[in-house]
DNA sequence: GCCGTTTTCGGCCCGACTGTTTTCAGTCG
């Protein structure tokens, strides 16, 4: 996508600007580029439909960027970032990669060391030439030095979502605190995750024993504190007992949310910050706000907006209008229906996936194996899957009942790959696309979705994260007949998929569709995942109305019936 | 460079930590 080699350019011209000591304009291509990273819609379309006009109109795109993007898609290339790339040598946006290089810094290495490299930094520092320098000393050197080191080994990725907020969680576990939360990017339930951070009401010891868990300390300050763990940075802000959910909600963000926030405060003859909401009158703060994050809210004028909603993506607007819906819960799952098991390529026996989500809470659960072409995962023969279909229908357990379906590949001209009398047998079948990427995928599945045994999209855009960048997909094709054959559309709550992803979850509430989450789980531990899931499905804007398998056992079966 | 119920000009979020400082600049999130 266009989008994202754009955004790359803009990031770098706002490095070279701030190395160029040019004021604000750093920032605002900063904030255009972080703008087009998110956007859903291809530059390119928009440019043909509605040309530079339609650009302007993004937000944070004015005139002179919107000019540069239709040059760049008019020529490829952009006459004055290339004439900003020759005003400054090259490798001195690198040295910025640096932790505590910033711009004032990489100009006074390159002026007095002619350091324009990584590598000619690494030499400076072997020679001690750093700690000579005004400004510099014996400890800059020193840190230099290990930031060095850590960059070179440094995973650049980020992580996974499930990941994070597993590692997150054991370092809370191990830490004594009077009130601690896991805030940033895992509480909104992003996708992946940069740093971990973490906020508490300290009991003694707490910053102590944080340290005790690093493999180095960044920073340790009575307030804040920065290790790193392997190559995960965690950070920890202890708070006084008031200042906690002012700080939650600071620390939560987004970076982007917290300044409309502020602004909006500003022109209330208010200000936010981390320590609450202030109304500001003769040089005279007042804190009318901070107790909670719902206060805050109220007293800037809108409704509560949840963690999930936070990314000034609209959720502002919306609840200044009090319009947000009310989310989908984490507790009013009723059932998982995308698990396998040892039958195909899970860890499991049904027996015990059955057991672990009767621990869950569930009242109902339902296996769903492979399919006979899948053969790499275990795919089951028509013989075994009558032979599974027996096993499951004889599991009894109280209190949840178990359903048999099935992951049935798509095939390549858009049939099942299993025939109806097979399918007929099942309580459901999901579809799945598994290979067979390059084609028209739109097109297969659009004719599953035409078959009534088919009640269920798996995955829809196969997309890994990080990894894989999945199919083609007419989106809008797929949601209209999904719709029309009441087919459901999966979020997947898999930590690797995510899949459907965010923001085409809003797309399918608003076109009406109705989806299932599920987390295709192969062993028990996999069952977990479905908050995964749920957070996705929040960020997407979704209730529970939109969401099947908050129903009923009865209610949902007769979504089932096509 | 972007943006507008104080503004089409003049603002641009806000505070913590560190090192080398004698009151602060630079960097970070």
């Amino acid at each position: 996508m266009i989008n994202k080699e754009i955004a790359r350019i803009l990031y770098d011209i706002s490095e070279i600007l701030k190395l160029r000591n040019v004021q604000w304009k750093p920032q605002a291509y900063n904030k255009a580029a972080r703008v087009i990273e998110d956007l859903e819609k291809d530059l390119k379309e928009i440019y043909e439909e509605k040309g530079l006009q339609g650009l302007d109109e993004i937000p944070s795109i004015g005139r002179g960027i919107a000019k540069k993007i239709e040059e760049y898609l008019k020529t490829g290339r952009i006459k004055e970032y290339e004439k900003l790339k020759k005003s400054v040598p090259k490798g001195l946006v690198e040295i910025m990669n640096i932790t505590g290089i910033g711009p004032k810094r990489a100009q006074l290495l390159f002026k007095k060391l002619k350091i324009k490299s990584i590598a000619d930094l690494e030499r400076a520092v072997k020679n001690h030439k750093i700690e000579k320098l005004e400004r510099f000393g014996e400890k800059s050197e020193k840190d230099i030095k290990e930031e060095i080191e850590f960059f070179k080994k440094r995973n650049k990725n980020r992580m996974l979502l499930g990941d994070a907020l597993d590692l997150a969680e054991k370092i809370t576990g191990k830490l004594k605190a009077k009130k601690i939360m896991i805030c940033g990017s895992i509480r909104r339930m992003y996708e992946t995750i940069g740093d971990i951070d973490i906020l508490a009401v300290a009991d003694e010891n707490l910053v102590d024993d944080f340290c005790k868990l690093a493999d180095r300390v960044l920073a340790k300050g009575s307030g804040k504190t920065s290790i790193i763990i392997g190559d995960r940075q965690i950070d920890l802000r202890v708070v006084p007992r008031e200042d906690f959910w002012s700080g939650v909600h600071y620390l939560t963000g987004s970076k982007d949310h917290s300044v409309e926030l502020r602004k909006i405060a500003i022109k209330k003859r208010m200000k936010l910050n981390e320590y609450g909401l202030f109304r500001v009158e003769k040089k005279i703060e007042r804190r009318v706000a901070g107790e909670s994050e719902e206060e805050i809210y109220r007293r800037l004028g809108m409704q509560y907006i949840p963690p999930e909603l936070r990314e000034n993506r609209g959720e502002i607007e919306a609840a200044i209008k009090k319009k947000i819906p009310k989310l989908i819960n984490y507790n009013d799952i009723k059932g998982d229906l995308h698990i396998h098991t040892k039958y195909s390529d899970g860890n499991n026996s049904i027996l015990e996936m059955v057991s672990g989500a009767k621990k869950l809470g569930y009242s109902y659960v339902g296996i769903s194996d492979h399919s006979q072409t899948r053969k790499i995962a275990g795919g089951l023969s028509e013989r075994d899957l009558i032979k599974e279909i027996k096993e499951a229908r004889k599991i009894k357990i109280s209190g949840i009942k178990v359903l048999i379906g099935s992951e049935v590949d798509i095939l390549g001209d858009g049939s099942l790959d299993y025939s109806d009398e097979v399918l007929k047998k099942l309580d459901y079948a999901i579809g799945s696309i598994h290979s067979g990427f390059k084609g028209d995928v739109t097109k297969r599945i659009l004719r599953a979705m035409e078959n009534k045994y088919m009640n269920i999209l798996a995955h829809p855009t196969g997309r890994m994260i990080q990894s894989r960048k999945g199919y083609e997909l007419k989106f809008d094709e797929v949601l209209r007949i999904a719709k029309e054959t009441k087919t459901l559309l999966e979020i997947n709550a898999h930590p690797e998929r995510l899949d459907l992803r965010d923001e085409m979850i809003k797309a399918a509430v608003e076109n009406g569709n109705k989806l299932i989450i599920g987390t295709d789980a192969h062993s028990v531990d996999g069952l977990r995942h479905i908050r995964l899931g749920i957070g996705q499905a929040r960020r997407g804007w979704a209730t529970r109305n939109n969401i099947v398998n908050t129903l009923s056992l009865n209610k949902l079966k007769k979504i089932f019936r096509k």
